[in-house]
DNA sequence: TTGTAAGCGTTATCAT
DNA sequence: ATGATAACGCTTACAA
């Protein structure tokens, strides 16, 4: 920026007094006569001061910024995240930079060069569904880089974290299932490396079990995408194959959810009354589609000042809380609606 | 970020060079011998190192950053556009840094003060529902700041904007349901300060008098908060009252459009045989509810990538464009789904 | 109560 | 081909 913005030179040139005056004065530093601090703060407002807060960041090597690296805007739930960050970042002082890696692992590296470029004090990650190694995280975790990784978590050891109890969160929409009648239960499953598809998956499968024994029917299948056309085309073949076919399916997301929903309507289907039908997010449309569909509300904005805070707080302390103390499991709630109900 | 990261300072020492030495070399400046090039680049590699950008930016009176203003990030059409300005600025070299105003005029006086402070070359900015004053942004304006203004464009004379076709949006989406037999066609209308409201609404009116100037039937509906509750309600009202009702609602979004179908819906009016219906955005859901929705298309990355170009055209120029050359106004796509096809 | 000067990491200017 | 130094805007010992 080139606008010829003023800087504490020009208050200390225009008032006669030195630099660490003008400073001190704007900070309310103790030692300084009200008379001159008046008239310092005058000067500032009147030349529309504002601190450089680049020139800040160098001198006190903290820029008071947070890198936020998560894999696309455009999913609702991250969206909601990015909301709850924002609002304990900037009441803290805190600016955010925000970087997508649109699910590429390459592109994580590169974002997450530019965030250490520009020297943030700490990091919010979800990494991208490619992400296998994660080298480029615990380099940084071992040079003392506060970061705190949120839904999407890694399995290293000293890692920080928060997510949802998202084995519970399936639990509970597969035991709602089973105690509306359902019996043959299928799990359209998500990208398969993320510890979140484990959970959901385990889930999944546990519910069945403690629910009866006796319950000899499972399956699983594998959505690695997770978009809505792909699940609609596995559905499609499910249903369409010669066999025993499901008599409800458990989403690990709304959008495969509502992929499903397509496909079990445009083979005549009905829902929930042949087929039962639950996701995974509780984005915005789930509740307008027809029928509302069931689901898991993950607690985004929860998730997002969690986060925040217990990054504040590493990056402000410098003796180091145990990893146990720091890392978070949030609930999830269950929304029972038309589509699982019968 | 107090990682001891390595500096010129480091590479310097360790051989036995000059600061300015290693900073030529890593720059490939002419003059240095290809030795020295070589050997400084190894040490940079092994000791780690990485330009500092903050200490770039102080020197440099550039930050090679972009600040980006919009109202909220779980709007899809906002996500989209964000979407369009990462690719560019990434491509260019530039950070983006985010900020939502959540709708709110102070909030977006304060975000504006963090971007200055954290020195941004230049803005991409969508102001919230609230602002109806913009001198905080022609003050900037006038220091010569770069500005672009998206989607929500500003009633000030030099000011650079992208928008879509508004106007010519509307006017398709109400032809189309002319052309489909509709005449009693309604409009849910937006928050009234919005350019883009007042553009939906001529469009609408527009097309309503071309078509047929003898059509008597218009109906506007006043919808400021624009989210799916409102609408619900109005829309229920509207159909719940004694006298002429509309056999057609154009709205000016897709949220107000899902609140407009659900309470058509609970009052057993059929779509599109009875009341035809479109939207405006094209959201995710909008393809995925019952019937699907007609919507109007908005090009969002187009318009991120758009600003962006424009805006760093502007940041890199001295020698101002006219403005006229470099406001652009995108073209929208009707998008017919079941909902207004009878 | 106020001033001086060093330094954060980098580069541009002017030497050598 | 390389080095020394000032400067970007600010804070903070240390001096006065």
């Amino acid at each position: 920026m080139k606008l010829g913005q003023a800087t504490i030179k020009d208050i200390a040139k225009e008032l006669n007094v030195s630099l660490s005056t003008v400073s001190r004065a704007l900070k309310n530093y103790p030692g300084i006569s009200e008379d001159t601090k008046r008239k310092v703060k005058e000067t500032a407002e009147r030349l529309n001061y504002r601190p450089n807060a680049v020139a800040l960041s160098l001198r006190q090597s903290r820029s008071f910024t947070i890198g936020v690296i998560i894999p696309e805007v455009v999913h609702f739930f991250f969206s909601t995240v990015i909301s709850g960050i924002e609002e304990i970042a900037y009441a803290n002082g805190y600016n955010v930079i925000l970087c997508q890696t649109n699910e590429k692992y390459e592109r994580e590296k590169s974002v997450l060069d530019t965030m250490l470029a520009n020297q943030v004090d700490g990091l919010l990650v979800s990494f991208s569904k490619e992400t296998k190694d994660f080298e480029h995280f615990t380099k940084l975790i071992a040079l003392e880089l506060p970061i705190v990784f949120f839904d999407r978590i890694p399995e290293i050891d000293d890692a920080v974290n928060v997510t949802v109890n998202d084995f519970q969160g399936a639990y509970n929409a597969v035991t709602h299932l089973l105690q509306e009648g359902y019996r043959k239960i299928a799990h359209i499953s998500g990208p398969e490396n993320l510890t979140i598809t484990k959970q959901r998956k385990a889930g999944y499968l546990s519910a069945l079990k403690d629910f009866d024994p006796s319950i000899a029917y499972s399956l699983i299948v594998e959505c690695p995408s997770g978009n809505e056309e792909e699940s609609f085309q596995l559905v499609k073949e499910i249903f369409q194959q010669p066999g025993e076919k499901p008599d409800a399916l458990f989403a690990h997301h709304d959008m495969a959810a509502a992929g499903a929903m397509m496909a079990l309507k445009s083979l005549g289907i009905r829902i929930p009354d042949e087929v039962g039908l639950v996701g995974y997010s509780n984005w915005q449309f789930s509740s307008m589609i027809d029928p509302p569909l069931s689901t898991v509300s993950q607690p985004g904005a929860c998730i997002g000042e969690t986060a925040t805070k217990i990054l504040l707080g590493m990056m402000n302390k410098t003796g180091n809380l145990e990893k146990e103390q720091r890392s978070v499991v949030l609930d999830t709630d269950l929304i029972i609606r038309k589509s699982s109900k019968r």
